[in-house]
DNA sequence: TGACATCAGGAAGGG
DNA sequence: CCTGATGTCA
């Protein structure tokens, strides 16, 4: 293969530059994958053992993405592609007991850890109302990022009496500490943390991975922590062929304690690297790449880079100003149809970055009413639902009987009559006797504290999780249908006529054929630890499908490392974009953060870009006036405003204000008005909540429902001309194309805005 | 013991 | 809007 002629020449540089350490420092969409992929093809076409290299990134996607695209190259190739955290797992697997470690431990997910914590702050006896334990373990976490050991926080704590916060996290972590060591699991955070300190402890086994590892590329290193970076050192004394890549101005996971320094310092702790700067972008337009560089100059703590572009200028960057989020969400949604039904794009061309999650949801609903496929990245949240937790939570109990958050998950799921009192009384027996939860039920009869009634109960729930294993299953798959046969799981369910009862059978039914793709995948070697591995370490963007023709939904933070030809940015507002809480922030730290974050989305369209900002926008349940992005002053874009669109007698923020100033705002009936919606997920779902006949202001506007009685039900698309003359543009359910109406006339009754 | 109602507080981002 | 905590009743 002629590398030199497929690449520029700082690629080509930094594909041919095998031996010692070597920092790439990449633009958005310069072709660092490329190179990546390139160099490992390289490194194997100059005779080095496949096996010797070990490729590191971030995302399970971009570790996929890589490997497939290494194959494309070498057909084959064994080449270890892997993420931190999956590198981790597998060096504790083999080398865990010397941190106490069994090789079946469990991995923890942040609503196991938060589990755990509340129950440590319970048993130490502090309020978990006055102190939050999501709160506490993000303490934690930040500590084990930066490499802080239980035994080294409290030193710490007690060397410089910190606030009570710390003080509670102080007396939490080494409790919290011990429990999972016990329940031989280990936290996201301590994935990192124990390969860090095993690697400082044992040199033996540092020299050999070391010396396992000779050519190491490290994806992403912007966005490294301490731990993060403590491995790839570790990794690289010996042999230094270390190659990272990566863009300081990307570095957007400061809050998990990523430090933008570990890239600024590569070339102090590495004096005879070799620098690749690759600056030409081959992704965006002319137009687009210059209000990156606009917004991203703004920042002081930066190295100036010249990124330039050969492409086109294209159209503008455009600022769309909306009313409110729901007329944004219609809008995008009908510039969406209508590009696709010109034949100009498809689908799949189309990407909506938000910087919060809960702007998903309005999105969402214009594009099901628009019957627009779309694909939403947060597919963890399958994970993290009741129902599919607590059926891997039999799995991790019967593959680590230590684990004692996934016991108290099930020990009374469906309900055996084992209830508070009880647990908590097999609980304190079992840390007496210093057995594990389980072990304690299955001698539950020797519990003087429990009933006899209890005791059975208890006991005959031990038998049957001991009754189940693996080997007689033969898989995955197996192993989950005979659990939710003898549990009686789903059983209370069938029969219900709750929709959401069916929803949770059917997420149940899609984990158990997950484990039959899984059991596939992996024939005769499939495993338990595996299947559960593959679960717990699952996230947002992996199941995000390019050729699926959708459009794909996502915050700003999951589209790092994707592009599409057409990106929309909405809510480009202050307190979203910049996110409020740096806005509280003395430093200037964060916002330089969510700059970035910003320039990120930016860069990820290659032809046309779309910012948006509405008037008013609800935020939990209320409408808020919006302040303009103090980004926006920082770029130039081409503004167009379409808030006078639409017909509007008085915004929803304006009657609110005016009804409070007035003491018409009756708190019980608003408090009445609430109804309780199940947990949403698809479009479809979303469609069948629209309530059918909600009172509704005068007039039209986009995005209402409206009843036809010759036409049925339908969706106003649009409007225009103004008094006598307005007209309504209705997409009727039934219908493939819209009608127009003239507004004062037409007999189109008003349904309510959803 | 467990089902259900009501309430308060908190809500960024992800492996 | 969502979760977990708390209170009440069968």
């Amino acid at each position: 293969m002629d590398f030199q002629q497929v690449l520029t020449p700082a690629q080509y540089a930094a594909v041919s530059n095998h031996q010692g350490p070597l920092l790439v420092l990449a633009g958005p969409g310069s072709g660092k994958t490329r190179v990546i992929t390139h160099r490992i093809a390289s490194l194997i076409h100059a005779q080095v053992p496949p096996h010797q290299i070990l490729g590191i990134t971030f995302t399970n996607k971009a570790s996929d993405e890589m490997g497939e695209r290494v194959r494309e190259l070498i057909p084959n190739s064994r080449v270890e592609i892997s993420t931190f955290h999956k590198f981790c797992v597998r060096i504790l697997r083999r080398y865990g007991n010397a941190v106490g470690l069994d090789s079946n431990f469990s991995i923890f997910d942040t609503t196991d850890q938060h589990q755990l914590i509340r129950h440590v702050l319970h048993e130490l006896d502090i309020d978990t109302v006055t102190y939050n334990p999501s709160t506490i373990a993000s303490m934690i976490s930040r500590a084990k990022n930066d490499l802080i050991t239980a035994e080294r926080f409290v030193e710490a704590y007690q060397e410089s009496f910190g606030n009570h916060l710390q003080a509670v996290a102080a007396r939490v972590y080494p409790v919290y500490q011990r429990l999972l060591l016990e329940s031989n699991a280990v936290d996201f955070d301590d994935l990192l943390l124990h390969v860090a300190c095993l690697l400082k402890s044992s040199p033996e086994l540092r020299a050999t991975l070391d010396e396992r590892y000779q050519y190491i590329l490290v994806d992403e290193y912007q966005d490294t922590n301490l731990a993060q970076y403590q491995i790839v050192m570790g990794l690289s004394l010996n042999t230094r062929n270390l190659c990272v890549t990566g863009d300081p101005d990307q570095s957007i996971y400061g809050w998990r304690g990523a430090k933008i320094a570990n890239i600024l310092q590569f070339e102090r702790d590495f004096p005879d690297c070799k620098t690749v700067r690759l600056e030409q972008n081959f992704r965006s337009t002319k137009a687009i790449l210059r209000v990156a560089d606009d917004l991203i100059s703004h920042n002081q703590k930066r190295k100036a880079k010249a990124l330039f572009t050969e492409n086109k200028e294209g159209t503008p960057v455009e600022l769309l100003c909306f009313s409110d989020e729901r007329h944004e969400a219609n809008e995008l949604a009908l510039r969406i149809r209508n590009a696709v039904d010109q034949g100009d794009f498809q689908y799949t061309d189309f990407a909506i970055f938000y910087r919060v999650n809960s702007l998903s949801r309005e999105l969402e609903l214009a594009l099901a009413r628009h019957k627009i496929p779309y694909q939403l990245a947060g597919s963890v949240a399958f994970y993290e639902r009741t129902e599919v937790k607590d059926l891997l939570s039999y799995l991790k109990l019967i593959n680590n009987p230590d684990d004692r958050v996934a016991f108290s998950r099930i020990v009374n799921k469906p309900l055996r009559g084992i209830g508070k009192t009880t647990q908590n009384k097999l609980m304190r027996w079992a840390d007496e006797k210093k057995i594990s939860l389980l072990e304690a039920a299955h001698q539950a009869a020797d519990c003087p504290k429990l009933s006899k009634r209890a005791a059975t109960m208890v006991a005959r729930f031990a038998k049957m999780i001991s009754g189940f294993s693996m080997a007689d299953s033969g898989s995955v798959a197996h192993l989950m249908e005979s659990i939710i046969d003898s549990t009686r799981l789903i059983d209370s369910w069938k029969e219900s006529p709750n929709e959401e009862d069916q929803q949770r059978i059917s997420n149940v039914n899609e984990l158990v054929s997950t484990a039959r793709k899984y059991d596939e995948i992996y024939g005769e070697e499939t495993n338990l630890e595996g299947f559960l591995e593959v679960s717990t370490l699952a996230s947002a963007t992996d199941h995000l499908d390019a050729t699926a023709g959708r459009v794909t939904l996502m915050t700003l933070h999951a589209a790092k490392g994707l592009e599409y030809p057409v990106v929309f940015i909405v809510g480009v507002e202050q307190n979203l974009i910049p996110h409020e809480r740096v806005l509280r922030e003395e430093f200037r730290e964060g916002l330089e953060e969510e700059r970035r974050l910003f320039f990120v989305g930016i860069t990820r369209a290659e032809q046309s870009l779309y910012l948006t900002q509405t008037r008013e926008r609800s935020l939990r349940g209320r409408p808020w006036r919006t302040i303009t992005s103090d980004f926006l002053k920082e770029i130039d874009v081409e503004v167009n405003d379409q808030t006078d669109n639409i017909f509007e007698s008085k915004s929803h923020f304006d009657e609110f204000v005016e009804s409070v100033k007035e003491g018409k705002v009756d708190t019980e009936a608003l408090k009445a008005s609430i109804t309780k919606r199940p947990l949403l997920m698809t479009g479809a779902d979303l469609l069948k909540q629209i309530p059918e006949a909600a009172e509704l202001p005068q007039g039209f506007s986009v995005g209402m429902r409206v009843r036809h009685p010759r036409y049925g039900v339908g969706t106003v698309m649009g409007m225009s001309g103004y008094s006598r003359k307005r007209t309504v543009n209705v997409l009727f359910d039934d219908a493939d194309e819209s009608q127009t109406f003239i507004a004062a006339h037409c007999p189109l009754q008003p349904l309510g805005l959803r």
